[in-house]
DNA sequence: TTAATAAAAACGACCAGTCGTCTTTATTTG
DNA sequence: CAAATAAAGACGACTGGTCGTTTTTATTAA
């Protein structure tokens, strides 16, 4: 119950602070604005973390967890070959972006630029999270590369890191530009093109 | 004399400017620490520029057009084509990555991502920075395609967009894994690979 | 002396983080 | 089982310090 509760206050601190770390960027966002979002008094903060920087740390692995599974979930399905599969899961990304007028982008490529060479922790969360995230499309890749679909010359890991950077380039541009043009160029050119065989 | 004074001053301010916003971001560098570093006094700054916001927007400008000459230098070598002339012009900037250990990045890629969709001044300041540098580069690579060096099943406009973020998001992946292999893996796709014939 | 420029001082707002205090839960003791 | 004690959690007020900006004073040039 009470346990449940601090889980409750948690979670809700972690999903506020992507939304608003996301928007605002770490530096660019107050302790006292999260916590009011939450209606959580700001002595109790540091009942629940250490600090903002681990705070900040925790958000990176709270966001890029959902995006895992929906990216699972579609190279899961049976019906679809792989190279199709990652398609459809960054067009639904697309739709989100233009759902939130290009506000945000990503969590992980905003902090990389901001704090990703001056926050050991945060760098290493989003070592992790990239990482894990990288993987997952490797993993898509490697199976279209058995299917026929892509091309095998090049490794299914470089792929993936290639696909990775050209989306995050893409959202920054997307961010600047108010246009979800670069993020279906990036699509277009290398899920469309360049991957295939 | 006093004018003169007045630009060198100013001129200072910018260039510290491009150092300490691309090492620290805008909201985590402070106007004290910025005019500390150039010895001007803190009410002297808002006879220089009319915000913070303003002077980034500045900064930015400032930032961009070494990067502009240089490449350009690069372009007009007649012994060059303009496919080994880019080649030859990203490998000076890995250098230079390398030589700062991965500090910082690029200055446009960090700001798009922290305030590339909330500072309006900011935000046109990037897009016409980013895409003064793009509209070169696509020139280098219409020369390419005129020299049948570059594939022309592509416009050189979009494969300048591309390159412009492929290296980006390979910048932000330098930033956290402390290492150069994300920019030379960028050029090697795309230049070495993908954009010729 | 007047107008323009520079710089000092001060502004309120906000920052991350800590404080002592109070309440709630857990453990120990009779 | 109950009472006493200990530990943990929750909490708002407050810390020193910094933020970007404005107002006021001092200096310079015309």
């Amino acid at each position: 119950m009470v346990l449940a509760k601090k889980q409750i206050n948690k979670e809700n601190l972690l999903s506020e602070g992507v939304q608003l770390l996301m928007q605002q960027g770490y530096h660019g966002t107050g302790l006292k604005e999260i916590l009011d979002a939450v209606q959580i008094p700001k002595g109790s903060f540091y009942n629940y973390f250490s600090s903002k920087e681990s705070y900040a740390a925790e958000v990176i692995q709270h966001y890029i967890n959902p995006f895992i599974e929906q990216l699972d979930s579609h190279l899961q399905n049976p019906e679809l070959d792989a190279l199709t599969a990652l398609n459809n899961y960054f067009n639904e990304l697309i739709v989100e972006l233009e759902k939130a007028e290009f506000k945000g982008g990503c969590l992980l490529g905003n902090l990389m630029g901001e704090i990703g060479d001056t926050s050991d922790l945060c760098q290493k969360s989003l070592q992790l999270a990239v990482n894990r995230y990288k993987d997952l499309l490797a993993t898509g890749l490697k199976k279209a590369q058995m299917e026929g679909t892509a091309r095998i010359d090049k490794s299914a890991d470089d792929m993936a890191d290639l696909l990775v950077n050209t989306w995050q380039g893409a959202l920054l541009r997307m961010k600047i530009e108010q246009s979800a043009e670069p993020i279906k160029q990036c699509c277009n050119d290398l899920l469309g093109d360049y991957f295939r065989v």
